[in-house]
Parts: structure tokens; C-alpha cells; sequence
DNA sequence: TAAATATATAAATGTCTGTTGATATGCTCA
DNA sequence: TGAGCATATCAACAGACATTTATATATTTA
């Protein structure tokens, strides 16, 4: 860089590889299905899987991808498995991300 | 569901398809190095090419993928073509998911 | 221990996507 | 018009990923 990057964004770039990280898994419909359900509070698989008609195999695997990035914890009681968002701080990302997918649509110049 | 989602998060059900689209083209760390170099101002493909050390077509690649979900701004000047952040609010969310990820480390349960 | 339920894992597949190398298009200037 | 630069597009390929089907692991209960 030239050197006319304010700090902040500087800061922003030696951690460029961790936000995509954190956007890919944000990336899938599915698996924000599944954490806007955990919104609610924790939730067994297989209610996940009524709730969003998914097959059982599909949830598992977005559960083990959700838990590899840290987004939710999981937690054993009997022969259930209860996922629960790891912070509550997700849902405002999606928050924030409906709105301004809402602004940029507003204010596209392309038509 | 069962109706017991709170409303704002059934709003967030209806959009969860934008939001996975948006969350896809930040998922990668060239399309997020190219957002964060054009919160400067705008610049020429040339220039962001020279800067990140990508190759012309693949930075063209991005530019694209980013033009299409509204991201960035197009204009032409002469032989050169200027990108810019279609809405300051993106650096936002990449500061925001960055404090997330960080938050998300510091506080796992799992090690 | 056997049966039943809950969840995870494995294998296979089709699709998507990031990247590269080559080429086309568009603009400017001589 | 032709040469040269800036950018976009195309073809090809490799790796990633979402999904399905089948199977394995773990827990509870009879």
C-alpha cells in the first residue's frame, strides 16, 4: 500500500482472511436459516431438522461448519445435541447486512 | 415455524436469500482486499491491480462480482474505469464482522 | 444385550467459483 | 487509420462446496 491507508483500515487488512472466513460461513441460506432458528435459544438437531424440513445429514454438516467458525455452541443432554448461538451479536450482523442490501438496492445507479 | 420466532426475525427469514448473497461476495479475502483499498476513493482497475498484485483479468473477475450485488460504482474516465464503495456502511460491516470473529475466538468453549 | 432413537460421518455427485492465459473491445493520440 | 494502452470477456481447469444416500456411532430403555 502507498501509505495513504487510514490505520484503521490497515488493521482491517491483516485480518481480511478471517472475515471472509466468517462471511463465507454467513454465505449459505441454509445455515442462516438454522441461526436465525437459534435465535430463539438452543435447539436440538432434530428439531432443527422438522422445523426447516432439511434432511438430517444437511443439518449435521452446517452444524459442524457453523461450529468450526465458532458461530454456535453445542452442548449434549442424553441422546440430544442442543446447538445454540455463540453470541448474540450474530443476529445483528445479519441485521445490518438486510439493510444495507436494502440501501444498496435503493440507491443503485444500474438499472 | 411455531410461531414463536420473534417478528423482526421472521422479517429476517424473508431476506435471509439477499443476505446469503451479500455474505457470498464478502466470503473472499481478493473481493474484500479490493473493498477496502477503494474506501480510499475510488481508483482504476490499473491501479488496484498494481496495488494488490493481482492479475488484470482476475481483479476485473471481483470488480464484477462486486458490481453486481451493488457493492461498487462504475465510471468511466477516458481509457480508465473508476470502482468506487457504493455505500460507506460496507467498511462497517467488515469492522463489525472482524470484532465478531475476535470475540468469537477470545470466547470459545471448545479448545 | 437387543431394539430404537438421535446424531455424525462417509462416499459419491453435480455445481459453483477462483484463477490463469489468451483474446477481444474500447479509448486516445499520433 | 493505426498503434498502444486500459479493461473486459472467454475458455479451460482445479478445487471447494452443497446435497443425497447409506452407514456408523452414541445413548436410552426394555
Amino acid at each position: 500500500m502507498s501509505g495513504i491507508v487510514p490505520k484503521e483500515n490497515i488493521e482491517l487488512f491483516e485480518r481480511l482472511g478471517d472475515i471472509a472466513a466468517l462471511a463465507r460461513s454467513l454465505s449459505d441460506e441454509n445455515r442462516l436459516r438454522i441461526l436465525v432458528y437459534l435465535a430463539d435459544g438452543k435447539q436440538s438437531v432434530s428439531r432443527i431438522v422438522e422445523e426447516l424440513q432439511l434432511s438430517q445429514p444437511l443439518v449435521s454438516h452446517h452444524l459442524k461448519e457453523l461450529k468450526r467458525c465458532l458461530l454456535v455452541n453445542v452442548e449434549r443432554n442424553g441422546p440430544f445435541i442442543y446447538y445454540e448461538l455463540a453470541d448474540p451479536r450474530i443476529l445483528h450482523i445479519l441485521k445490518d447486512l438486510a439493510a444495507i442490501g436494502e440501501e444498496l438496492l435503493a440507491n443503485r445507479k444500474t438499472f
